[in-house]
DNA sequence: TAGGATGAAATTGCATACAATTACGCCCGG
DNA sequence: CCGGGCGTAATTGTATGCAATTTCATCCTA
């Protein structure tokens, strides 16, 4: 469910619109700073510009793009400090999330978020990085989903995908997969126990290390 | 500032049509469920329905109002249990806010909040009513901005405009301003001394009872 | 050669026109 | 009197056209 969209029993052009160029910015097709040009963009999906400047709008709402009055849009390009900004404010809505879930998960959602953790724990042994990675955006949206705050957890995945862009390749790391594996436990058995604080501390120290290894990546880029 | 919004040295039609109906949402001249013609605002603006269609997609992306394919636009309308979402989002929010501002404010905000928070003291003791409110809204804005981290401060006002339109007349009970002005000295003793975990806690402790001021409020009018 | 003025091309902003779907009143049948 | 089908009006979605600003290349000048 994303932030405002509209309700999609028959979504309108500008909607699957948004949603491809959004799909194009997180695959990587289109990098932060690229140009998105109304014409091509409407010529390229056999549109209007109508409907593109509509979707435009929207992914501008979102923060994945950036609009200026008679400038155009490109794909949000962000300072490091900004960057910094985006992670903290991840982490810091990850945990809020990550503490409402361990007070108010019913029984079978901890029993099943137990579940999915378990599951990737055999994928982190197996190494498999992009089953892994999937699953890892299933047992995040499982957490925002138990918060119970419909509010809380769009604007948690709509800064899960505003960070996206600038954090690819963060599991090629070494040994990432099986660290992250730990972190995730520690936050499973802080929200299974409904230990609010516990999982709160948890989550912010795990997507404190993911940020962390971004900055490591982004530094080797750098050299 | 607002999420996304188009850098304004030369705001387009779209943008101040966006404010306007954002404004007369939050004046209560458009209360929640109301109908959003798209030829009816054009008309009254004096533009075609293009620039219209446009703030209204960056409304809904904001949350303040909803939009159905081929159904229309109409002022956000949530039952009670989504209005009770939106608080303990906002609670979460303005809390995380004061947390990070316990952590990173410099010494001259941290002196100027305990300043501002003392003049609306005068204001509290005075009943002015309508001076405390407006001072309200800037100290809590000036929490937000305390805890330098764009995103954040953007969603936390966000959702302040979001709940808006379910919380008018809170002060207007009796008390409610001295109330509200002690709950302001324990978050901005936290905020000065720096102590992040007292912020949180008294934020939520503050913003929690402004819920309940609405709940009551809401019980009065259904009677 | 560097710098700035100039003009055309490209691009965005807005308005208008057309198409398609929905909403609503009306009539008819039961 | 009530409910369902039908047709028209109203409303939204999309395309196209025009105006205005920006951008970029070119040329002129110091």
């Amino acid at each position: 469910m994303q932030v405002g969209m509209r309700s999609d029993t028959n979504p309108t052009l500008a909607d699957k619109l948004a949603a491809a160029i959004a799909d194009g910015i997180l695959n990587g097709k289109l990098p932060p700073g690229e140009r998105l040009d109304e014409v091509g963009l409407a010529e390229q999906h056999g549109v209007s510009r109508t409907p593109v400047r509509e979707a435009l709008r929207q992914l501008a709402m979102s923060g994945l793009i950036d609009m200026r009055p008679r400038k155009g849009a490109i794909v949000s390009k962000a300072t490091p400090e900004e960057i910094e900004s985006l992670f903290v404010a991840m982490a810091e809505m990850e945990a809020t999330c990550a503490r409402l879930a361990a007070m108010s998960m019913t029984p079978i959602e901890r029993r099943r978020l137990q579940a999915r953790h378990e599951a990737m724990m055999a994928l982190a042994a197996a190494g498999e990085t992009e089953a892994y990675s999937d699953a890892n955006v299933a047992f995040h949206s499982a957490i925002y989903a138990g918060a119970h705050n419909a509010p809380l957890a769009e604007y948690a995945m709509n800064l899960r995908r505003r960070v996206g862009p600038f954090r690819r390749a963060q599991f090629r790391m070494d040994g990432r997969l099986l660290r992250s594996n730990q972190e995730h436990d520690a936050v499973v058995r802080a929200i299974v126990s409904g230990d609010a604080a516990g999982a709160h501390a948890a989550m912010i120290h795990h997507v404190s290390l993911v940020e962390d290894a971004f900055e490591a990546f982004a530094a080797i880029n750098a050299a």
